[in-house]
DNA sequence: TACGATGTACGACGAAAATCGTACATAAAC
DNA sequence: GTTTATGTACGATTTTCGTCGTACATCGTA
C-alpha cells in the first residue's frame, strides 16, 4: 500500500520552452498567480468553482511535469505548492516578473 | 501603391499568457534569443537553413501579433527587432530573466 | 516592362492540446 | 467493511497548432 507518487523532474531537466508553456494557458497561469500569492495551497481550492476536476488535474500535471509545482499528498487532498527555489535557480528573475504583473489577469479564462 | 502593412498590437493589449504562448515554442524562442543577442536583423537571415520561409512567416506572424517583435519592411526585405520597451513597460524584467538564460537553448528544433 | 528576390496568404495535413464524463484508486471516518 | 471525500486514469471529442507546398504580392533592377 505504498502512498501515491507523483514525478517531479530535476532542476537540470527544467527546459525554458517547457516552463513557458506550461505558463501560457490562462487557467495554468491563474493557478501559478494563485500560488504566488498564498504560497501552498490544497488542489481541490484552485478555481474550484470554474474548472472540473479531471481539467484541473490535467493542468496540475503539466505544471508539474514542467517543474513549476510540487504536489505533495496529505491524508486525501493534495497540496499544490511552487517550485520557487528551483525555478530561480535555473531561471533567475522569471517567476519575479511574473509575480510582478500580478493580479492583472488572474481571473480563469 | 501603399506599402506593405503589419498589424502591430498596442501596449495596452499585451497579455501575459500571449506573450508566454509566444515563446513557448522553440523557434520562436530562438528566434527572441537570436534578436536579443544581435537587435535588428532581416527575416531572411533569421534560421535561414533550417526552417522554410512559410513557416518562419507563420512563426514571425504569432511574435508579431503577440506584441514581442515588430516588422518594418525595408525595400524587399523585412527587418524585425524585439519591442523591448513595450515589453518591458508592461512586464518588466520578462526579457531580461530570458535574456539572462541566453544560449543554452537557442539552438533550433 | 519583364525579371529575380523576398515575403505573405491560403490551404491541406498530421500532431498535439484542451475539455470533460466515467470509472477507478486512495484515504479518512464511521 | 462501508461510506464519503478527494484525486487520478482513461478515453472520446473538438479545437488548436506546427509544418510546408503552391500561388500570389511587393520591391528593386535590368
Amino acid at each position: 500500500m505504498s502512498p501515491r507518487k507523483f514525478f517531479h523532474p530535476d532542476v537540470s531537466e527544467l527546459t525554458l520552452h517547457r516552463i513557458l508553456f506550461a505558463l501560457s494557458d490562462p487557467t495554468r497561469l491563474a493557478v501559478v498567480l494563485d500560488l504566488l500569492k498564498d504560497g501552498e495551497r490544497a488542489s481541490g481550492d484552485l478555481l474550484a468553482e470554474s474548472v472540473p476536476r479531471s481539467t484541473m488535474t490535467h493542468h496540475l500535471k503539466i505544471l508539474r511535469e514542467a517543474g513549476v509545482t510540487r504536489t505533495r499528498p496529505e491524508g486525501m487532498r493534495c497540496l499544490i505548492s511552487l517550485r520557487r527555489e528551483d525555478v530561480d535557480a535555473r531561471f533567475p528573475g522569471l517567476l519575479d516578473a511574473i509575480m510582478a504583473h500580478g493580479g492583472a489577469e488572474a481571473s480563469a479564462p
